[in-house]
DNA sequence: GAGGTCATTGTGAGCGCTAACAATTCATGG
DNA sequence: CCATGAATTGTTAGCGCTCACAATGACCTC
């Protein structure tokens, strides 16, 4: 079939064919009470027929309401993101919303302001910010928009109304966990520092070796990628036998690197050196040894910020106040076996 | 701030504060040329002052283009799918149009209908489905929509326009690669039998083998978790010794449960079994060990698919001749070392 | 200086829908 | 039988923009 600009039938012609007036179409349409049932079949018959669509342009001029929300993302490839973004849409459609997405390959002012842009240009009555790094949470605040914005994984120490997975809880749970099962320290491979996250997560980290009485050993730095883990794990190998006994890793990617690395070097895991990641891809649960980690619940995260977002939108809450943190869940596995009696699932 | 609904400024109240008609403003917007510089300075200076922004509903009223693409996708938490999401947005936006997503949990006639309804609410002018299930190809071909659809991943054999990695060569790209590393025969697991890549994974795989002079193993099924690939390598390193040397898995994932299950066997690979993925996911290189895999271009997948809608939507391409295929690349790593010499980054 | 051309700006009419209000119908009770 | 009000339907006026065309004025040309 083609696609001929045949001008597509109206409410005009709908209500013409079956013999009403526009406005008791856009009643059925509506689901409007007061409506005689066989009127409404009549009008809904001529739609059948006529395979009448609701132009949705003059919908939202009429109503000013486009019923369409954004969402600005980064690194949509990788698991946390592509999760979050399945969630949000899920969760925005359930409340008869469509979602537009802009996926960026750097978060940055120009960036962030082009898609803010863009999305305007969409109607977007609201966006979501899955704004990790933190550069890009100072470019949210500055930047004018006529929509409310809600950040996701931002930190909760910004000034827009965010909504964030409790990293910091998520690496005391990881490192507790480790000196639990008897080790006497606990290192660490972190994120890139300028993700609110990789922060957080080292900041649980030290603040728990802190409150056990250990001295935390200097963090290494990756990218969350596989290599970067890789050659982190690489150094890392170098310390065994010197005090090192146990890696918490800020991702299950860099995680990887560092499994694969360990083994090279002849290290065994976890009989020498015991390894937490964080995020639970679903591979995880594959690796060599199955991976120990920290899961975050995105569907949560996802519904949460769709909440929030519609009460900003419909004026509901004030903006500036909301802050909600969502609590992660320790998964062990044999990366940390067999120091890990006392919880999670075993390796299958 | 709060969002008050204090009406925003419209056009008029430009050209009121400007001193001009609404019609200069539109026409310094649409980068008009005959508007005299100084004309354009004003508004632009009364644009700035009042913080307009364009209606886009009454715009898409009035041109009768939303300039807003639809996608629906399953399974968009997989490289894949969010791989192809990324290139599809991309692609769409360097041509000035938004994307609405639906991303659906799984692929049938009522989900589809409603995803396609759903977009139709959000205005779309065109769809892109990545639909790679036959049924959802199938149900795509019933579906009554007033927009153009594109179909990516459904093989080449079905009504509607569609953009694809050629599957069929990727597996004789595989396979042929593990024949010719001296290996008699190569076994194969599967994809789901309703995917159509599965199938035509599956197919290239049969073909490349007779055309040999082999007779083909039956092929093990999986439903490309590393999960199900843990469970059929169990099953195949029970082969080994009997004529199993080369494996040829129809996804990454899925290998990764294989190299799993094999190591536990105490199978080495590559030196008892070889085997070789499909996806080049991200991980893939940090396997144990790094795995052979099949790459494919999502990014050109995602242009393509864009520019054949943009074809459809402007009427330039009839719909129903456009068939897009895309050739995919074979990478060489340690899994299936040493037996592979010819070609391929080493691992690292 | 009349007529013509071009650049620039303004005017009016819709795009297809919903909201507010007006009009009509119908059942009901006094 | 007619007033009363509820249920149902119709009429009108925008929503904020672009398009087609009209109007204006500046500048030439002969």
């Amino acid at each position: 079939m083609t696609y001929t600009q045949l001008r597509p039938p109206t409410m005009a012609d709908v209500a013409r064919m079956a013999g009403v007036s526009h406005q008791t179409v856009s009643r059925v349409l509506g689901d409007h009470p007061n409506v005689r049932d066989e009127t409404r079949a009549k009008v809904l018959h001529a739609i059948e027929e006529m395979g009448y669509r609701r132009n949705s342009s003059a919908r939202a001029l009429a109503t000013r309401r486009t019923r369409t929300l954004g969402v600005v993302a980064s690194n949509t490839t990788l698991y946390g993101p592509a999760s979050t973004l399945f969630a949000l849409e899920e969760a925005a459609r359930a409340e008869g919303y469509v979602v537009s997405t802009v996926s960026l390959r750097e978060l940055t002012v120009e960036t962030l302001s082009e898609a803010l842009a863009h999305l305007s240009q969409g109607g977007v009555e609201g966006v979501i910010a899955l704004a990790p790094q933190r550069s890009a949470v100072e470019a949210l605040a500055e930047l004018r928009h006529p929509f409310p914005v809600v950040a996701v994984g931002t930190g909760s120490g910004v000034e827009i109304p965010s909504v964030n997975v409790d990293q910091f809880l998520g690496a005391r749970l990881a490192t507790g966990h480790l000196l639990a099962s008897g080790h006497r320290t606990v290192w660490h491979l972190a994120g890139p520092e300028d993700w609110q996250e990789a922060v957080d997560r080292t900041d649980g980290w030290r603040a728990t070796l802190e409150e056990a009485g250990v001295q935390p050993p200097l963090p290494l730095g990756g990218d969350w990628s596989p290599l970067s883990g890789y050659r982190a794990g690489q150094e890392l190998a170098g310390w065994v036998g010197r005090g090192l006994t146990a890696v918490f890793v800020a991702n299950d990617q860099m995680a990887l690197g560092v499994l694969r690395a360990l083994r090279e070097a002849g290290v065994r895991t976890p009989q020498d050196v015991a390894v937490v990641g964080f995020d639970d891809i679903p591979e995880s649960e594959f690796f060599a040894p199955p991976l120990t980690t920290v899961r975050q619940d995105f569907a949560t995260v996802g519904k949460r910020s769709i909440a929030l977002l519609l009460d900003l939108i419909e004026g509901r809450t004030p903006s500036g106040t909301s802050r909600v943190a969502i609590e992660p869940q320790l998964v062990v596995r044999a990366s940390t076996f067999p120091y890990a009696p006392q919880s999670g699932a075993a390796p299958g």
